[in-house]
DNA sequence: TTGTAGGCGTTATCAT
DNA sequence: ATGATAACGCCTACAA
């Protein structure tokens, strides 16, 4: 069917060692034969079959990224930063979208496997840890925007317990006291972490939790709108919300035009984040720096770096945050 | 090194053809075989090696995708809606990720081929014309959003002159006659294509060509920002500006805002594509609906029928577009 | 500098 | 129902 490197080498009449050493450009070829090969490939329009390579130097050159949802700007900001640094490599990328559905998740996981993936980056929130405990023991594994409490698995992650502190105070700072928060999906961990760091905040200041102020979300733009409407509906509102991230403020900036309320006059609002979009919304998007493709960056570098050295590089990364203060917010001092 | 099928098969104390059979649920294995089999699998913790599959069978089970910027929302929702399809139908799917460099583009190309990619769904507007007809010829091409005068080639794409010149007849309608226009990239055919819509719509009304109304751009949202400035440094502004996609429309609204220039008010705005972002943003964006998951799903699905039909399916499908009226224009009759 | 033999992990084909 | 053998396209190791 298609053109071997067989062909090629009867081309040129010499045999498939000699064609292989030119096309990687290892070992020693005489000048003179090396064009005789060359003009041969060129002739036959011969394109080596890296799966052949692959199976007999044990070597894909590949490497898997599964994420809840390449069309969220989140992961996908993730994912071109780690595509860059696999192109710079030589490696290519499979992409795998779970829509965070678990068995999704196992699927590629186990697809990956099987198409010899040298490591899977992995973004599966809902995974659990001993699971990927024994996954890292098949193939190198790096957990991003997670942590899972296994020194030997490479993990990427920010401290989110400690970025929603901050968020909190900065609307502590402006003078609020009844602050709403908006969480994210009762599975995924990071929802929790960042509802601690609510917590948290309020606590250091002194001021009683109410849980009317809390409203269970789940990521999504759409989710933020139904949350003012709530906010809305309560007897005393609150002066200030912070929420789980920035998709779901930007749904709430988006219902707060729509039903003609002030942002930050009636509701100062933080997000988490700082995603793309919200430096393009109106009013521009207060919230808490998520370095994602920093993430990326790093998520890749490390990983391709343990597998050159061979040396299980047994590091993870706790990135930092920043708070962004930008419109969204005003002090009640003024 | 890793199990493979022979070593499952000497646990089991069978051939590796009847191992072979039971991974693939392929041919008669009796019983009480197929048990024992499958427990020596689940005891060495067997994962068939797809390479190996892949070399014998001749079928790779891989599809490459090549866009300029999967971060950019409009290629994230095709490759989503792509890898969907992919995903259920048991293809993986490889990303490239190549900024619009020429160079990148073809490389990711060349590596696909060699990877046995059963096809490529192409994002490329740099390469030329003939060139692609070349690579068709290779293996199986998909090429989304740009036309390409062979009929041997898949395409999906939409009739962008056709949308741009709805776009301006908007802006007509409501009495602008004195319209800006913010074009793409030099190099990438739709740029011209919704130029000439912009163009022909005006020469419809009868307005005459103002050379001063054109703006170069290169579809970011910074350069809507100096769009607008160059707008606004004219001696006699235009009422309403069509851009070329909505993310420079974005980098207007933004810069706008900032200037505190009422859109509406001083200038109508559209935009083109309907990306996620152009409903979030305020004003709203009025703009021109780009089917792109549905080109997404239409490009992959028209492939994979091809591949399995073995009729190379030689169809392009032509979707259509919408204006999307929301806030950002305004009529000159109120 | 070049070539030969063998094997990577799997399946197709043909026998039994 | 099961197995032996050859082959997929390539490279490693060794020999010439």
């Amino acid at each position: 069917m298609s053109i071997t490197i067989r062909d090629v080498a009867k081309e040129a009449g010499v045999s498939t060692m000699t064609v292989s050493r030119v096309v990687n450009n290892k070992g020693q070829v005489a000048n003179e034969t090396r064009i005789r090969v060359e003009s041969a490939m060129k002739k036959l329009s011969y394109i080596p079959n890296m799966n052949a390579q692959n199976l007999v130097t044990n070597k894909t050159w590949t490497i898997g990224v599964i994420v809840p949802d390449i069309a969220n700007p989140f992961f996908a900001s993730l994912v071109k930063a780690g595509e860059k640094i696999c192109n710079e490599r030589g490696y290519s990328m499979l992409i795998g979208n779970t829509e965070g559905d678990l068995a999704i998740e196992r699927r590629y996981i186990s697809v990956y496997q099987s198409r010899m993936c040298e490591a899977i980056i992995l973004v599966a929130p809902r995974i659990d840890d001993f699971e990927l405990s024994e996954l890292n023991k098949q193939i190198p594994l790096v957990v991003v925007d997670r942590t899972v409490p296994f020194q030997d698995i490479v993990q990427v992650y920010l401290d989110n317990t400690r970025g929603a502190e901050v968020a909190t105070k900065h609307l502590l700072d402006l003078g609020h006291t009844r602050i709403g928060f908006v969480m994210g999906p009762e599975e995924v961990p990071n929802s929790h972490t960042r509802y601690e760091g609510y917590a948290q905040a309020l606590k250091q200041a002194g001021i009683p939790f109410t849980k009317e102020l809390v409203y269970q979300g789940d990521f999504i733009v759409e989710t933020g709108r139904k949350a003012l409407e709530y906010f809305e509906s309560l007897a005393i509102k609150p002066t200030a919300i912070f929420c789980s991230n920035d998709l779901m403020a930007i749904g709430i900036i988006e219902r707060a035009n729509e039903l003609d309320i002030k942002i930050p006059n009636q509701y100062s609002l933080v997000g988490f984040d700082n995603i793309f979009l919200s430096s393009l919304v109106n009013p521009r998007l207060t919230t808490i720096s998520y370095p994602i493709l920093e993430m990326g960056t790093k998520a890749i570098t490390l990983l391709l770096d343990s597998l050159l050295s061979e040396a299980k590089v047994q590091m993870s990364e706790n990135l930092e945050h920043n708070l962004i203060i930008r419109n969204s917010t005003r002090s009640l001092y003024d």
